[in-house]
RNA sequence: CGGGGCGUAGCGCAGCCUGGUAGCGCAUCUGGUUUGGGACCAGAGGGUCGGGUGUUCGAAUCACCCCGCCCCGACCA
């Protein structure tokens, strides 16, 4: 490609409105625009490195032995019904009306309309097990889109949905997926991590997240510096050193405007650790929505929301008002577990526990001295503690680690939350109907573009892994003599011929404008053609993270192919730098 | 939705407080010079100042309403 024939707007100056780095250098680079508030424009040469994600992953879901198919993006509102996500997803998911005034949505996953394929074309467990996946537009009206494509409402998906006659199957194919994640983001050259999660509102029980490490990653994962246990913080589960306090008799204190638990700590020049902290939540959803729950973890940790979600049950968890509080028989800031008019729920870590601080549900006062067996009633023991770094692993008992990660993948073993519903059955091997059992595995492929930026990028622009990059040469015509066109022009040409994406820089432009403008869109390879270097009969060959050298005129084409075929081949061995 | 900020040329911003000719840098166009790290000279084009209503002789500027965008929280690929 000639660049001047290119569509590469370019910005000089960061975009005011991105905060992010990858969202920053994507916009000045030329290879997105925004439409509206999560919804983006793919140029040029955003499309060209979307098109090479794609790639990547096909290749490797296909070896996997999925099938690539593509399902609708509009989606009729009875499946949904069917599923019983009309009402569960939530504002997220877009309706609409069409014409005849029957109700659809944008796809925001596909797991109703897989179903209901599958359901109405599966017979036999002789057609299992099946792995199914397509690329595809999803559409969430996320509550806050931000980073530029790292949280969109349109966004690029791959999702695959996996059917199967039996458990052990499931397990087989979670397994498969999980070592093809691996693959697929080992070709990416990403520091990335697989950690145990949460299974959010898809459901399921055994699921995996697969995290780019950035520090603008919006989860926290917790990993351990000693074996490879490895979790988001919401499911994270590690062992504490708490400061044991010896048993002592009740008794209350004054602590007149005194709240916090840093505050109160302070006060009674107390370990942090030695307090009680009590946190009131209303269940949302599920079977006790609406109750009011009260939550106690030691005065240095933090509530886990998610944690305690399941431990109660719920959809999701709100904290309650100061009125909610006051039903129950506490007084915010002072609420301490003692005699309230709630279901009780302790962090693991307070087991036995004597001696704690904690509020006496009355104005202005503290209990010193409580003794969880001995003065706390019918409480429930939970994991509610939200893992901090240097917690000890609960498998090896070394330090743990936390970390901000991109989270780009996911896999769930499902099993039947939506083939029941949606009646997915076959006939197994005895003749008799039984029900499938599924898992899906997504890929979010435009929100890799921004987590591969995030971490390939420097003060000069983004510096693309060569299995990514828009194009693998620069070539740079510098000066407009005669020579330096011919040369330049040949080796494209050879290049182009060779099979080679060669973005070839004949514009008249001064050298420091072609140079800034190809280190800010990030190809890997740069060929400077000058007259200088001509004189001396030889090309410059630099590397976009570094290192120039020169090579002889008639020479380079083959060297070129050499070289990125070399490190393309390097890639498919997951043989990675 | 709650909290914070912003909206003036394609991009980055000033002007607003204290009402009176809409400005700067970059980009763009024309001509010329220049060509190994974001050139220079001369000239030119480009604006419903987010929208509406109001106050006023007069509104980018003041008031009210609306819209949009960004950041922090709940959601998730």
């Amino acid at each position: 490609m000639r660049y001047s024939k290119l569509f590469i707007p370019t910005l000089r100056d960061d975009p005011a409105d991105a905060e992010v780095i990858s969202h920053k250098l994507l916009l000045r680079a030329g290879f997105i625009r925004r439409v509206t508030s999560g919804v983006y424009d793919y140029l040029p040469l955003g499309l060209r490195v979307l098109r090479k994600i794609e790639a990547i992953v096909r290749d490797e879901m296909n070896r996997s032995g999925a099938q690539e198919l593509l399902l609708p993006m509009v989606q009729p509102a009875e499946l949904w019904e069917k599923s019983e996500r009309m009402e569960k997803y939530g504002p997220e998911l877009l309706r609409f009306n069409d014409r005849h005034g029957h109700e659809s949505c944008l796809g925001p996953t596909h797991e109703e309309v897989i179903c209901d394929l599958i359901s109405r074309e599966l017979r036999s467990y002789k057609q299992l097990p099946m792995n199914l996946y397509q690329i595809q537009a999803k559409f969430r009206d996320e509550i806050r889109p931000r980073f530029g494509l790292m949280r969109g409402r349109e966004f690029i998906m791959k999702d695959a949905y996996s059917f199967h006659a039996d458990e052990a199957s499931l397990n087989a194919e979670y397994d498969n997926m999980f070592a093809t994640y691996c693959r697929i983001f080992e070709r990416f050259s990403l520091n990335f991590r697989p950690v145990e999660a949460d299974g959010g509102s898809i459901g399921g029980s055994k699921t995996h997240e697969f995290h780019v490490l950035a520090e603008s990653g919006e989860d926290l994962i917790a990993h351990c510096s000693g074996c490879d246990y490895a979790a988001n913080v919401e499911t994270a589960m590690s062992k504490r050193q708490a400061v044991n306090t010896p048993s002592a008799a009740l008794l209350m204190v004054e602590t007149p405007h005194v709240t916090s638990a840093e505050d109160v700590a302070a006060f009674l020049h107390a370990d942090l650790s030695t307090l009680l902290k009590t946190l009131v939540y209303r269940a949302v959803g599920g079977a006790n929505d609406g109750m009011i729950i009260a939550a106690c973890v030691r005065g240095d940790d933090q509530v886990q929301e998610i944690k305690l979600t399941h431990a109660i049950a719920a959809d999701s968890i709100e904290m309650a008002s100061d009125d909610e509080i006051a039903q129950i028989g506490g007084i915010t800031g002072f609420i301490g577990p003692q005699k309230l008019n709630c279901k009780l729920f302790l962090d693991h870590s307070l087991t036995a526990a004597c001696g704690l601080i904690t509020g006496a549900n009355k104005a202005n006062a503290h209990i010193t001295g409580l003794d969880v067996d001995r003065d706390l009633e019918d409480i429930h023991f939970a994991d509610l503690r939200e893992t901090r770094a240097g917690d000890a692993c609960n498998t090896c008992g070394a330090e743990i680690e936390l970390s901000r990660g991109i989270e780009v993948g996911q896999v769930f073993a499902l099993g039947t939350r939506y083939t029941e519903p949606m009646q997915v059955l076959f006939q197994n091997q005895q003749g008799k109907r039984a029900l499938a059992t599924m898992g899906c595995y997504g890929i979010g492929i435009s929100r890799l573009m921004a987590a591969v930026v995030e971490q390939c990028n420097d003060d000069s622009g983004i510096a693309w892994p060569q299995a990514l990059a828009p194009f693998s040469v620069g070539l740079i015509s510098m000066g407009k003599s005669e020579a330096v066109l011919q040369t330049s022009a040949q080796i494209y040409q050879a290049l182009l011929d060779a099979g080679i994406e060669v973005l070839w820089d004949e514009r008249n432009e001064r050298p420091g404008v072609k140079f800034k403008d190809a280190e800010l869109i990030g190809l890997p390879m740069q060929l400077v053609i000058g007259d200088r270097g001509l004189k001396a009969g030889v090309v410059e060959m630099g590397w976009r993270k570094g290192g120039r050298s020169e090579v002889a005129v008639g020479d380079v084409v083959a060297k070129v192919i050499d070289l990125l075929k070399g490190q393309l081949a390097d890639k498919n061995t997951g043989s990675i730098n």
